[in-house]
Order: C-alpha cells, then sequence, then structure tokens
DNA sequence: TTGCCACTTCAAGTCAACTTGAGGTCAAGA
DNA sequence: TCTTGACCTCAAGTTGACTTGAAGTGGCAA
C-alpha cells in the first residue's frame, strides 16, 4: 500500500519534512504509524496539505485551520461559523479584487503619484474603510508568523 | 484643514496607534508633521491603511508592500513586477473560491469524514499539489508576523 | 556486517510584526 | 496652578510559525 515517506511527501506537496513534524505535532496532520521510527503518511495527507496551504492563504491561524476541518476532516466548528468563515473569505475575494485592480493600474498608469490619481483613488474607494469611517475590518488576522 | 492626530486615525482605520508608529518607524506610511510633540496625518492615510491591509490580507509583508506602493503611492517595483504580483493574486482568489467552497460543503455535508465524501475530494481536486506532484507553491508565503 | 543516510527527538534559535512598559511632554479644562 | 489624558520615545517582550543543531536510531544495499 501506497503510504509515505516524510521525504517523500515533503518533497510532493512541498512542505519541509521540518513543517511536516511540527504541523503533526501540533495535531494538524496526522501520520498513520510508523516503520520502524519512521512516520508514515497516507495519500490523503497531501491533500490534507493542499487544505492547509489555502487556509494559510486565507489568513487562517493553524489553530482555526484544525478546528475548520481537523485531521481527518472532521470539524469542531458548528456550521454557522464555518459559513461564517465562508463570508469572510467571500469578503477577502472582493478586497483581493479591488488590490490586484491598483495592482495593475500602478503598473501602467504613468501618473507620478498614484495617490493624486483620480482612476486609483475610485479603485480605492472599493476598499475597507478607505474614507468612510466603518468597523475594524472583519476578518483581519495578522499572519505572523 | 483636517489633519488627523494618531488617535482618530487609529479610530478611523480600526489600527491600533502603536502599530500606525510602527507603519510609521519602518517607512509603510508618512505623517505630513507634527503639532507639538503629536503626529499629525492627513486623511489619505486612510486609504493607504487600506491598501495595507488588502495587501497583508493577499499575504506580502511589509517591506513587499512598502515596494508596492511606497509612501505616496510610488512604486518601486518594475511594471512586470507589478503584474506578476497581480497574476499570484488571480491565483490567491482561485485558492480561495475553493477554499471556500470547501467550508460551504463542510458546513453541509453530513458524511462523519469529509475526507471520504466524494464531493469534498472532488472540490479539492481543484486545488495545488491535492494530489499531482507540482512546484513548491508560488505566491506562498509565511504571513509571519 | 558495515556503512550510509534518511529519518528520529528535543531544545533552542529565528523572524516578522507587533505590543507593552517605563518614563517624559504638553495643551487644555477645573 | 494643578491635574488629566492623549500623545511621545526607546527598549524590551510576545506570538505564531517555523528552522536549526546536536546527538541518536534503524532499514537497506553492498
Amino acid at each position: 500500500m501506497n503510504l509515505l515517506d516524510i521525504g517523500v511527501l515533503s518533497e510532493r506537496s512541498g512542505v519541509p519534512a521540518s513543517t511536516l513534524r511540527y504541523y503533526e505535532e501540533i495535531g494538524l496532520i496526522e501520520s498513520l504509524g510508523r516503520r520502524g521510527l519512521r512516520r508514515q503518511f497516507g495519500p490523503e495527507a497531501l491533500t490534507q496539505l493542499a487544505l492547509i496551504s489555502m487556509g494559510k492563504t486565507a489568513g487562517f491561524s493553524l489553530e482555526e485551520i484544525k478546528n475548520a476541518f481537523g485531521k481527518r476532516g472532521v470539524s469542531t466548528l458548528p456550521r454557522q461559523a464555518l459559513h461564517r468563515r465562508a463570508d469572510d473569505i467571500d469578503a477577502q475575494i472582493r478586497g483581493l479584487i479591488t488590490l490586484r485592480n491598483a495592482l495593475r493600474h500602478v503598473a501602467e498608469c504613468s501618473a507620478p503619484s498614484h495617490m493624486e490619481c483620480p482612476k486609483f483613488r475610485r479603485l480605492l474607494s472599493l476598499a475597507p474603510y478607505s474614507h468612510a469611517p466603518t468597523e475594524a475590518q472583519p476578518g483581519a488576522r495578522a499572519k505572523r508568523k
């Protein structure tokens, strides 16, 4: 049966072995057992890692990712919380579209300062709290480190 | 003229004053001057902060955001690099859509383990390196913070 | 059976991005 | 004049997410 050594999983996923050990340590992924000392991972670990990667991209902490998807795809969060997460991501997608448009504009516009370019300002007017006082941004998290 | 005290800017943007000072220290934002000891910010700082917030959401480091947009909206990056960033963001948006769909599925599907649910697996098959060995994810960065 | 080398553990180190704390300044209201 | 309270600086501390290093283990090819 096609179990994967940590080195193989690392190579296929692009995630360093040290990180995989760390992920297992904090309960984010699971190895199916050991051969000697060596962890053996099932192929679903790859899917799991893809999910983790996307969750990180979305700005979730490893703790949140763990809660949302669990080791074996079992969520510890109530349905409503999951939908809220999804809503956050929707908002984030809208922000990213704005940002992408702003970047493309900066790449093409020849104005010396984009802050004074009306087109640029219009692009950004779609951004969170760009001018109107609003609540602190909802899905914001630090992505530190 | 409507200059903003750091406290006001903080309140309107949702960004802590300590963070605003830190951002100024690393050259990410600029105050227009001082009144006594106190920094005075122009209203464009709000737009600037919105941009920074979106950049962080996209997983860029503060250094990269600085390079892409500068203090006064002046980029230090060549056109091509900016378009590459935009391309990265496009990829990220696609990933987020997948993740959102996965979350909505987990919220609704009653299968005990989603990893074994064919619909879930199909959703994830759109993810980076979900099964096929590919390059390490391109736009991935640690968001450490 | 020897030797290699990919793995193992565990503790400590690193890094970005902030946050906190101590001690100080200053304008305004009581 | 005195006291608040919002700001200031600067150094040190914190946090999450890893990474590194030292010292050890064990499967497998020669």
